[in-house]
DNA sequence: TACCCTACCGCAATCGATTGCATAAAGGAT
DNA sequence: ATCCTTTATGCAATCGATTGCGGTAGGGTA
C-alpha cells in the first residue's frame, strides 16, 4: 500500500542505499547533487512516507519520550505535559504520555512496554520516596528526569518547584496576618512532596517562633478533596483546640478543608483562613478564591524536557541534581487577617 | 546489553524460531512441552524482553492507537483519554495521546508522524466539521473513530454525547422556570459541537414558542471563557433587550458569562440564569455553582475504544454511524426562577 | 519389514531502512 | 601512458522477531 524506500529506489533508478543517503539530510553530501534530486522527486511523487519502525529497528533510537504521570485527569499535570511535549517538539521528539495511578506495579510494566518500544528517555512525575523503578533505572543508566517529585536517595536529575520555600512563603504569609494556631494537612508520606512540605511547614513554624502545639500536623491519606475533608474533619473535632488558619498540601486538599470547614459550620476565611499549593486551573474560582503557592507548571515540563534531551544527546552530562523553580504566593479571599 | 529472542534461544539450545513459537501462547503447541519449558525458563533467567520495534517491523501491528485532542488542558478531555485508554489497555493496546491545539496542519503532521510508527487506528477529538485530514484518513480506510466532534459528511464511526437532546433539556427547563427571554452564546461554527447546539438551541425555542427576537444567538470565537466573557459582553450592551437566561455553548464560556455579568453589575442567577455544558470538573465548585448539561465523558472514551477494537480486530464491521450517548441536566445554583 | 503419519524442530526469508565498505568511473598529476 | 585521487554508487550485512516450509526421528499399523 504505502510506498516504501524500495519504491522510490526503483523510480529514481538508484539503489535503496543511495535514495537512503539521498533522503537524510546529513548523508546528502554522499550523493551526486543530480540524484539527489530525482530522489527526492520521486519520493514526493510517490508520497514517501519513510518507517520509523524500520527505522528505529535499525538507528535503535525511536524518537519517543516516555512520561509517567499518576493521573492526567488532575489538572496538575496537563500543563507540565504540554510543557514536556512543546520543548521535545522542536527536536523531533514524541511524547507518550501514561497514567500510573500512582501504583507503582502499573508504573513498571508501563515502563516495560515503553522500554520495549526502545524509548530514547523518560520523564517520570510519579516517583515515590522509595522506588525501585526509579532505582532500576538509574542503575541501568537509563536516560531520565524525574519532575515534581523526587526520590530520598538523589539518583536522577530532577526538576521541581522551590517548595521548602514556597512553604515558608505560605506560612510568613499567614503568619504576618496575624495567625498563631496554623495547622498543616500534609500529603501521603511515601511522595516527597508530601514529606517536604510538611517538614518544611515544622521548621517554618518554629522559626516564626509558633508554639508546636498551636500548629498540628494532619497526613491526608491522598491528594485529594475527599482526603482532605476527612483530615480537616478530624482537626475541627474539637472546638477549643481549633486553628485560625490552615495550610493544605495541596490544592485538592484545600477544597476539601473548604468543605470540611463548612460543614462544621464555619466560614472561611472569617474563622479559618485556608492555603493551598500549586494553583491549578480555577482555584480563582471556588468559593471563596483559593489563596495559593503558584508552581510554574509549564516551566518545570519545558526544564525537565531540556535536561533529558542534553542527556540524550550526550550533548552534557547531567548528575543526580535537584533543579527547583520558584514559587509564588497568589492572595485570593480565602485568607484573611485574624 | 539488553538480551535478545537469538540469546535465550542460544540459552535453551534451541533456533531462535523455535524459541518464537515458544513464547509466543498461541503457537506454543507447535512445540513440545519439555522444550517450551525449556525456553521459558532460559527467558527468564535472561530477563527477556521481546523487542517490540523488530516485533512490528514483521507483523505489522504496533498495538499502538494515536489519540488526537485539541488540548489537553481543557480538562473535557483528559476523562475521555483515561476511558479510551482503560478499554484499550485490557487489549494491550497503547494509546498515544497528542495536543493539536486546534491546528488543523499539526494535526496533519502528527497524524503522519503516528502513522509512520504504525499505529493500528486512531481516535480523534479534533475534528472539524470539514476536515481535509478525516477525508484522507476514510478515504484511506484506516482505522479510526471520532469521539465528541464529528464532521458533516458522516465518513468514520462517531461517538458523542446526545447534544440535541442535552441542549433541549438545557432550554425546557430554563422555561420551566419561566423565562421566556433565553440567548446562546455558541460556540465556534466550524466545529460539530458549535453548530449542533446552536441549531438545537434555535429549535428548542422555536419549539416551546418563544420569539426569535427575545432569544438572541452570539457566537464566540472559541470555546474560553475570554471568548464567552466577550460575547457576553455584546449580548449585555443593551440595558433595553437583556435576556434573563444565558445557554453557554460549553463550561469554559460559561464561566465567561458569569465573568460578564459580574461585570454588569447584575447578579447570576438573580438577574440572569447561566446554564453550561460538559459538566467539566469543578464546576460544582464556582460561584456560583453551575447548572450545566452533563456528558458522560470517560464512557464516550471507552465506546470509542470498544468501536476501535473492534475495526482493528476485524470482527465487526462499522460503517460511519454515530454512536450518542444520553446527557443529563445538573442543577446547581446558577440558575433561577425569573 | 515396509510404510505412513505425526510431532517437533531447524532453516531461511521477511519486514524497511541504515551504513561501512568495496568498486567503478572520471579526472588530474607526473 | 600510468598511477593516484576523488567522487558517486552499489552491495550486503544488520537491527530482532515472526512464520511457512521442509526435513527428521519416533512410534504406530498392516
Amino acid at each position: 500500500m504505502a510506498s516504501t524506500l524500495k519504491d522510490v529506489a526503483q523510480a529514481a533508478g538508484v539503489h535503496t542505499g543511495t535514495a537512503s543517503k539521498a533522503l537524510n539530510a546529513e548523508t546528502r553530501h554522499l550523493v551526486a547533487e543530480v540524484t539527489a534530486k530525482r530522489v527526492l522527486a520521486a519520493a514526493k511523487k510517490l508520497r514517501y512516507q519513510p518507517n520509523d519502525i524500520a527505522r528505529s529497528l535499525r538507528t535503535r533510537r525511536s524518537q519517543m519520550v516516555g512520561v509517567l504521570v499518576p493521573d492526567l485527569t488532575n489538572s496538575l499535570f496537563p500543563p507540565i505535559v504540554r510543557g514536556i511535549e512543546h520543548v521535545l517538539s522542536d527536536s523531533g521528539l514524541q511524547a507518550i504520555v501514561l497514567n500510573t495511578d500512582n501504583n507503582i506495579e502499573k508504573a513498571s510494566e508501563l515502563f516495560s512496554t515503553l522500554w520495549a518500544r526502545q524509548c530514547d528517555g523518560f520523564i517520570i512525575a510519579s516517583a515515590f520516596r522509595e522506588d525501585k523503578l526509579i532505582e532500576e533505572i538509574a542503575e541501568r543508566e537509563i536516560p531520565a528526569v524525574l519532575v515534581n517529585r523526587l526520590t530520598d536517595k538523589r539518583l536522577l536529575p530532577t526538576v521541581s518547584g522551590d517548595e521548602w520555600s514556597g512553604v515558608h512563603i505560605a506560612v510568613n504569609y499567614l503568619s504576618s496576618l496575624g495567625h498563631t494556631s496554623i495547622a498543616h494537612i500534609a500529603g501521603p508520606k511515601n511522595v516527597s512532596t508530601g514529606n517536604i512540605r510538611r517538614q518544611a511547614f515544622i521548621d517554618a513554624i518554629s522559626r516564626i517562633g509558633l508554639k508546636k502545639e498551636d500548629c498540628p500536623v494532619v497526613v491526608a491519606s491522598e491528594y485529594s478533596d475527599t482526603a482532605g475533608r476527612i483530615a480537616a474533619k478530624k482537626l475541627l473535632a474539637n472546638p477549643k483546640k481549633r486553628p485560625t488558619a490552615i495550610f493544605a498540601g495541596n490544592d485538592q486538599i484545600a477544597i476539601g478543608v473548604l468543605d470540611a470547614i463548612d460543614a462544621a459550620g464555619l466560614s472561611c476565611p472569617a474563622d479559618i483562613s485556608v492555603v493551598g499549593f500549586n494553583n491549578i486551573p480555577l482555584m480563582e474560582r471556588v468559593n471563596p478564591s483559593l489563596t495559593t503557592i503558584h508552581l510554574p507548571k509549564r516551566r518545570v515540563g519545558e526544564a525537565a524536557a531540556l535536561i533529558l534531551k542534553e542527556i540524550i544527546s550526550g550533548e552534557v552530562m547531567h548528575g543526580p541534581e535537584v533543579h527547583m523553580l520558584p514559587c509564588e504566593i497568589i492572595i485570593r479571599d480565602s485568607t484573611a487577617r485574624i
